[in-house]
DNA sequence: GAAAGTCACGAAAACGTTTTCGTGTTAAGA
DNA sequence: TCTTAACACGAAAACGTTTTCGTGACTTTC
């Protein structure tokens, strides 16, 4: 068990100083090609590669990026990882993941973790517990220090930085105004609490949709959950709600639900109360997740192409990065991705 | 825009040398009680943190472990982070990630990017590429390097090294024992080729399952889907050979599937064929994922607790980094989790 | 044959720490 | 008063690179 082999036992078993052995493997023209080959052959031999920590601590940069996000067992987030690591690859990065499982404590600790010199630029999504409690120091003391950061999905706008959202105003939209093109007279919206932005921007997609078309939006229909629990824990509670929502007003024909589980819910309940799906009552979702292609019927959804939100958001960051001009006055983009409705069985 | 602060700048600040400045900070008994209140003053006031990289140079140790997994948009292996994150942050260690993509020159890269000292010891699963070509030729040498490897689920016992296992044998006897408990005659076996160890394990398990109950295997109730293509791309090819299955075998009374996605097209085709779920067959999967739970009639499978096999992964490898003895002759282990059967509706 | 230039290499600094080993000053002991 | 010990601090090395600046030994030029 040999440790990896350096400058510095490459230049002694060579007899020739650290400084000729770094130009040699560099191709400087300063060495001879005698001297240049012999290094190079010794250094193939015995697999020399560079010390990327001392590259790291050298160069004051470790090509390495900080993504930090509340929950990594979910598929939106797991795909944007997955445009991130596909760009920051691409662009010789490396990527350091960060949990911060909804909890504020854990993100501002996983962000001093990384900031200590780990990495060159974040790539984040605030915490629901940040949203509620509008704390935002450790974002500004990060990028005080000459930190990039990149929000994406859910942001806010006091925080001055580049970000990366989805449309969810006009994805919300749009799916209601499928719903209504198919003739749905009476369209409930399932949501979370208005805490987080996201959630607020689709439910007033779909009031703006229903007004547009001279629908009076009924508050009755609105059915605002309690997401602070964990999804799965309160589904019974889920259920029982819309349930009750759909007893309570039978002639709803449509349902928007702001993301997957909502949606697959509502289509449980509906069967449960024998009405069919697409036929009596229609329904779609709002994520990229994997239960809506594959339950039955399958789901109508509007996709956020996470993973394209993930390149983008790389591409923005690594770019800030090598930007060598800090210029005085910072930009400050905002990208938004469009959403596309997939259309499945869940609609007519 | 201010840099980090540095010792050097406090000391020059504060008119003393650095190494004052250092023990200061750490309460050196050298330093006398004011020089120790003036410094760690300054030193909370700038804010100042030691620099990550600094100190992982100085100390040969980066406090950071690499994950190479194939896919991250996979419940599977994005729990096993979970829990290896959440491990590896209580021990006071990072997570970088790296992701091949079921290739074997991705993995091959991502290891030599992160075995140049970015990180302390490594995590991982094989890509099915690796798998299949034998070739491991860059774990040897990354482990003669002394840098220790974890090895989860995908393994291979040529590579001597710590692996954390699910009991795939035991796993798929218990799920066909309970099929063959719960009356079912006729038993198939959806599952892939048999490069990838695990599926092979659980193969063998269906097979001696049935034989302990005096069954005899039938090579015409085993299918063997070519996963060499995405899952999502060969599905109608997965439903086509289903059917075909079912319709050449019409006393199939129950199926046994090696994942999701196979558990649930078998419904979908039982369905679609006027087969009723449990009552004329019953169906058993075998992962952790969402669609199981979330599925009509919601499916019985095999978890496997990915999460704790990342918990244990983690583990098992800041064990092996921390311990100070590299005995001479080392042991590795071979940890086994065992699985669940979680009962739902799609047996009886 | 001396001045100038080229060649091939080494010394040293720098990145930011920690730690070992001096060293000068003061206080205590004989 | 002299020796010794305690005290408080600084210099320097080390981790592994890259790069700037010297500097000898030759070679060329007039």
């Amino acid at each position: 068990m040999k440790r990896k082999i350096t400058l510095k036992q490459i230049a002694r078993e060579l007899d020739v100083s650290i400084s000729t052995v770094s130009k040699a493997l560099r191709n400087s023209k300063e060495i001879s090609a005698d001297t240049i080959q012999k290094v190079q052959a010794f250094a193939k031999l015995y697999n020399y590669r560079p010390n990327n920590i001392a590259l790291s601590l050298k160069n004051r940069k470790t090509n390495t990026i900080g993504i930090i996000i509340p929950e990594i067992v979910h598929h939106f987030f797991s795909k944007v990882i997955r445009g991130v690591e596909l760009v920051a690859n691409q662009r010789g990065y490396n990527v350091i993941i960060g949990l911060s499982n909804e909890s504020f404590s854990k993100e501002v600790i996983n962000m001093e973790m990384l900031a200590n010199g780990s990495i060159d630029g974040f790539i984040l999504s605030m915490s629901k517990e940040t949203l509620q409690q509008q704390d935002y120091h450790h974002y500004n003391e990060t990028m005080n220090q000459g930190m990039p950061i990149v929000m994406f999905d859910r942001v806010v706008s006091d925080i001055r930085c580049d970000k990366v959202i989805v449309d969810d105003f006009n994805g919300a939209k749009n799916a209601v105004n499928k719903l209504i093109a198919n003739k749905c007279k009476s369209i409930a919206l399932i949501t979370t609490r208005d805490y987080v932005s996201v959630g607020k921007l689709r439910t007033q997609g779909y009031i703006e949709a229903l007004q547009e078309h001279h629908i009076t939006p009924q508050a009755e229909l609105i059915l605002k959950m309690d997401d602070t629990l964990d999804y799965e824990v309160h589904l019974e509670k889920l259920e029982a709600e819309i349930e009750q929502l759909f007893k309570a007003h039978e002639k709803i024909d449509g349902v928007f639900a702001v993301n997957e589980l909502y949606a697959l819910s509502a289509m449980k309940v509906a069967r449960k109360l024998g009405l069919n799906v697409p036929e009596d009552i229609q329904v779609i979702g709002f994520t990229d997740g994997v239960l809506s292609k594959h339950s039955t019927p399958s789901l109508t959804t509007v996709s956020q192409h996470a993973q394209q939100m993930g390149e983008r958001a790389a591409d923005l960051l690594i770019d800030k990065i090598e930007s060598e001009f800090s210029t005085e006055e910072e930009q400050f983009q905002t990208i938004v991705i469009n959403t596309e409705l997939i259309e499945r069985e869940s609609t007519k």
